[in-house]
DNA sequence: ATGAAAGCGCTAACAG
DNA sequence: CTGTTAGCGCTTTCAT
């Protein structure tokens, strides 16, 4: 037997090339013997497609980006596609370090969830017509297909409800400027302002990351300040993680002395000391269609036109807002 | 210049080669120029090594599992290796699919959390000298090098601060059976029984999964015996979110009504509607020495003599448990 | 219905 | 100091 008829044979050709059903038994039958497996880096050199998709994100063991990954790679596997799973630490040359390398690996396609302050390397991909979707983050006005949530609207609805609550003190902690996640959710809360006819303090708008810590040491600082806000709009899950924890320390409680309102539900969410009213995302809608798009795009070989895709997002209305107008509390229940 | 010469100078073979200074800056600079990126793809066929090592594991959403595989990842790649996180859903005919396909593509060693139940395929690998490493779960009497947390000790104490509390009616809520975390703490929980001169009714001894909906479902179903436990031994953090769920919906208070315990410390834990007792393993060191011993089989070409590594557990006592001798509770502080 | 040969992009042995 | 050659394991065209 030649490699040639092996490989028609293994491949699933035997059809094509009309191969005798003596010899395809006599291959299935060694190749099981030998416990056979194909070299795929040879396969993918011969034939320039790999079967994999890189998902590049900031931070794998945030359960927003992991359960993000997690569907990613449950659609992907049925469509036959490997996903490597990247974790650019929330760091612009370390991303752009990965791309490089993925691309290296001949991936042949890229989902990203990209750091989000630059972007020229990334349309520099799309333009060669190589496929890839950004995913949670995009760039205004520049021509990428995304998939992401309504962040302005999520963020608009957000501090609406503490405005109708009777809060006009409210501080927004935020994540990495300069990020569309974060413009657009700093954007609907100053929209909110507007919308009431109240105005906006920017000495309110305070932090510079997504993470825990950022959280802990804005809030902090916040409680030390002459007007202690009534209310925080907390950016993400992690950043109101870390505010309770200052809250704590500081023996404020919430809502009493303090209502909290955060984007990202999690399993969590509702069970904490105070069950946290929170702004949920589709998470798992968001990585199926990113899967999708980029699969299409490979399947097009980038000659598809792509339409962005923005999920709307949902208010869980949970204990940790209290009305300021008569004394309950706005929610529908607190353990 | 040939292909040759390049290949030395871009590998840094200049000086080995003594490749004129002139012909390294010709070929640096058309390199640079050519935006040239070499394919790993054909580098790895002709050196039979990819610098690529897979990681699998039962459930990359899961903040344990995510987290460890960060700790892989970053200490991976400062010694100049790539992983590949992959997720098995829990699921053997998954994982031992992932394997081939991790095999195919010619990873140089394999990190494995395994779903737990059947081994052969991992004790194959392992004869034929191919680097693995088993992570959280092992196989008792099975002699591949694995790093854990000393699963047995951690519940041991858990169960004793509870026994010690004045309870004796404790249910063990148990994930996936036969595995080896599970069956190390289910065995602590029955030593610690002993060690007390109590016996143990299996009849607490339930559940079948580390996952939230077993932690729900079983809970509903303790509180509805003739006799309610006091206490409840949640094997995992999955475990114990459902379990506060079902509480939750049946109107039981932590701890007054029913003290919890639980493996696995997360950052929210603190902030629970009752701040949770836990015992917190070591996943970023466990992450990382896992890496570290992958790396030194690689590099001994499987020849090493492994001995397998058991890290202490410690518990963090908050509020979750209540002591039924006095009326004060154990734990450091309840908010 | 099958085989021979070429080539994907790279590196190492050998030659000079 | 640099080039030539072979070959990693695979698929596909061309030939028969």
């Amino acid at each position: 037997m030649s490699a040639a008829t092996v490989s028609r044979v293994l491949n699933g050709k035997s059809e094509k090339y009309r191969i005798s059903k003596k010899t395809q038994d006599i291959i299935n039958k060694a190749a099981k013997e030998l416990n056979y497996s194909p070299n795929q880096l040879a396969r993918s050199l011969r034939l320039k497609r790999s079967n994999t998709i890189a998902y590049i994100n900031p931070d794998i063991s945030n359960p927003f980006f992991s359960s993000i990954g997690k569907s990613i790679v449950k659609y992907a596997r049925a469509s036959g596609y490997s996903i490597v799973l990247c974790d650019s630490e929330e760091n612009t040359e370390m991303e752009i370090s990965l791309i490089k390398t993925m691309l290296e690996h001949k991936v042949d396609g890229l989902i990203i969830s990209p750091v989000g302050l630059k972007y020229a390397h990334l349309l520099e991909l799309h333009k060669r017509k190589f496929p890839i979707v950004l995913l949670d983050r995009y760039f205004p006005k520049v021509d990428i297909p995304y998939v992401t949530s309504d962040n302005y609207q999520g963020a608009l609805e957000a501090v609406s409800l503490l405005i109708e609550s009777g809060h006009t003190c409210i501080a927004c902690i935020q994540g990495l400027k300069n990020t569309s996640p974060n413009n657009d959710r700093v954007n609907g809360y100053i929209d909110a302002f507007r919308k009431y006819g109240l105005s906006v303090d920017n000495e309110y708008i305070i932090g510079e990351s997504f993470g825990e810590e950022n959280g802990y040491i804005e809030t902090k600082l916040l409680l030390k300040r002459k007007n202690v806000p009534t209310a925080i709009f907390a950016v993400s899950n992690l950043i109101s993680l870390g505010a309770l924890r200052a809250l704590k320390e500081e023996k404020y409680m919430v809502p009493d002395d303090i209502s909290v309102i955060s984007f990202d539900d999690q399993p969590y969410s509702q069970f904490l000391s105070t069950p946290m009213t929170t702004v949920t995302q589709q998470s798992f809608q968001i990585g199926q269609i990113a899967a999708k798009m980029i699969i299409d795009q490979i399947a097009s070989k980038g000659n598809i036109e792509q339409r962005s895709i923005l999920l709307p997002t949902r208010i869980i209305l949970r204990g940790s807002v209290k009305s300021r107008h008569s004394h309950k509390k706005t929610g529908m229940h607190k353990i």
